[in-house]
DNA sequence: ATTAAAATTTAGATAAGACTAAAAATATAT
DNA sequence: ATATATTTTTAGTCTTATCTAAATTTTAAT
């Protein structure tokens, strides 16, 4: 049985093996987790003897198979949480994260498949991001940065990669929501700033929003 | 802020008192939370610490207001989610108290208050216990155990004095459940068993059993 | 009123998880 | 290649919540 402080670093790990390629840093993880290297270090030694992460010593961690599939069951259960506060509760999706990141550790099996029937077996949460099912498996749907669309062509807005509070916010405020389809009207080189048009409006957005977001292709 | 450990001793402080008349002794809530004697002497401290519980040294311990108040907190969110369980999920009313031990501890006020507009505030959780609104008040249908109840007469079953697992079961085995009209029709003086009438059938209760069922009056 | 039993508290240990400061290893720059 | 900077680990401390064993207080029984 995994503790909640194991969970939340098997999903750091994972979300850092997600980036970068090799082998997870002890300061990566420590910045990710809002905590001190020292602490990462025992705790990854932890993981290690229970078979959940492979570590040595000055060289970085990676998960195991088992850390794995424990890691994305924990994301499973943010995810659907994250979902039911949305789709059931009428939460924004701005206001879910933080709330999900207390449920995602409550342990009963059969409570979160009954949540997921209940809530008609959602592929994707409400930030766009995947709902791996009960054997870790999922399928992102094709999608790719603003940022990287050529002028003038269009697609829908399938997910954003920072949900922040701060950036859902202002995609609340400027009314863009997944789902909407989005054209690359222009691109100003000088700032890197891109237009984009709606259905509802016409609006410039800065290059740091535009690589937060991610059209279906 | 209270700990999760703290919470369940203000729970256990909170049913013991209510129970019994005076203090609460460290044994009983060390029975209570199944835990040793020592330990509940050092956490006592700690709820007197914080003005959660009135403490005198091997005079046994009372809630203050705040920690009736807290206390009532976590009911409150333990039977509603005991509710959302059974009623959204279909869980039946035997397995959901341990995931709502889980649940209960999970901080979020506009949570509760959600989760509690999306049951349609409910008076009562699936055991028939009544759900605190969000100022610790709630109104306890009048009700009688079977036992003190005269032969003849008839009632609605209200709520189970026991809610473990192994009665609920045993509840379920013979068709009893919340609603059900209960006719006492006869009493054994020899082994203090019950003879009772619904409307499916007439069966035989022990003594054990009837103490724990509780009719309208 | 003593004495025995039961309940409660204290003292000291342990385990998980986190922190600070210092030591050791690795990476970078000249 | 050597010195410097950065990263990582170790050693030792702290907090929360437990526990066991011993000491103390209260209660019950003669
Ligand atoms: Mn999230
Ligand atoms: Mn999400
Ligand atoms: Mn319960
Ligand atoms: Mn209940």
């Amino acid at each position: 049985m995994t503790t909640l402080s194991e969970e939340n670093y098997l999903k750091a790990i994972y979300h850092l093996e997600k980036q970068g390629n090799d082998a997870v840093s002890t300061n990566a993880i420590a910045e990710q987790i809002e905590t001190k290297a020292s602490s990462v270090t025992d705790m990854v030694k932890k993981l290690a003897e229970k078979e959940l992460a492979n570590y040595i010593k000055y060289q970085g961690v990676s998960l195991t198979e088992r850390g794995r599939l424990t890691a994305m069951s924990v994301i499973r259960k943010h995810r659907l949480w994250e979902t039911f506060l949305v789709n059931k509760l009428n939460f924004s999706w701005d206001e879910v994260h933080e709330i999900a990141e207390q449920l995602e550790h409550i342990k009963s099996e059969k409570l979160i498949d009954k949540l997921d029937d209940f809530l008609d077996n959602p592929t994707h949460d409400p930030h766009g991001d995947p709902i791996p099912d009960k054997h870790g498996n999922y399928t992102k749907i094709k999608s790719k940065s603003i940022l990287d669309i050529s002028i003038g062509s269009q697609g829908v807005l399938i997910s954003v990669k920072d949900s922040s509070k701060a950036f859902l916010k202002y995609l609340n405020k400027n009314e863009l929501a997944l789902g909407d389809t989005v054209k690359i009207v222009d691109f100003e080189p000088f700032d890197e700033s891109l237009t984009i048009e709606t259905k509802s409006k016409t609006m410039t957005i800065s290059k740091n929003v535009a690589e937060n977001l991610y059209l279906s292709v």
